[in-house]
DNA sequence: GGTAGCTACTATGGCCGATAGTATGTCGGC
DNA sequence: GCCGACATACTATCGGCCATAGTAGCTACC
């Protein structure tokens, strides 16, 4: 799964931010305050969205309400993966990334990573 | 730093495989292997590999050595990083990424994660 | 001085994301 | 029963980036 571009992520991270579906309109409405963008644009972007199996859509009416498929940390998480696939030592690479962490955040994986151990065993 | 595209991936692999600046020949006949290259493709893709700041470049005889400027590890780290930066929780991310691990492989970085916060302490 | 090897510059084709227009379909109201 | 508003589907263009490679020119050696 290639890296998104800018105007598909702006969208996907305004879904990710809401509990409902979203119908185009109210995408454009939310996503196109900056930038002054067409309605068919944002329809494109959400159809291609689809396309990839990003979000899911369902009709409401006329229109076509958009909802991402997961979450937005399934979907880092995958990527996080796919970026590491090309890695030969997964570890020594996430050691690299905790190195560059702030410590209280690396304390925080260790603390999440140890609750997990302990209930796994 | 956008991902990188077969090609280019496929010559810093070679050349983190490596413990030393590798000339634009040697990496030819080592990745052209499989697919017939043209030496000014393999030169093209090290110059851009070089134009980003991925190698460094050292003039041996008449000829450029390219060595990668920074490890295999590191550079994954770095796009980790990248990959989270887009995140709004990254501990969620990350957690949801150890929850797809082997749990083999959460063991060993909780090891490492421990160790580290021995030392750091 | 010519030849071989290397670099620098340039070019093309393909894919994808950003952007948007046009044509067509449908629902609600009069 | 037809019109208008709004939505979709299809199509198109443009720019950027990667893959691929050719050509021209420099340099060092024989």
């Amino acid at each position: 799964m290639r890296q998104l571009g800018q105007l598909e992520t702006a969208v996907m991270q305004h879904l990710w931010g809401l509990d409902q579906p979203a119908l185009v309109r109210e995408v454009l409405e939310n996503i196109g305050h900056h930038r002054p963008l067409a309605y068919t644009t944002v329809m494109t972007v959400l159809d291609n969205l689809h396309s990839k199996g990003l979000v899911q859509r369902e009709k409401v009416g006329k229109a076509y309400a958009y909802a991402p498929v997961s979450s937005r940390e399934e979907h880092t998480a995958a990527m996080l993966q796919e970026v590491l696939a090309e890695s030969d030592d997964r570890t020594a690479a996430l050691m690299h990334l905790v190195g560059r962490m702030e410590s209280e955040e690396a304390a925080e994986l260790l603390a999440a990573l140890s609750e997990r151990a302990a209930e796994s065993s």
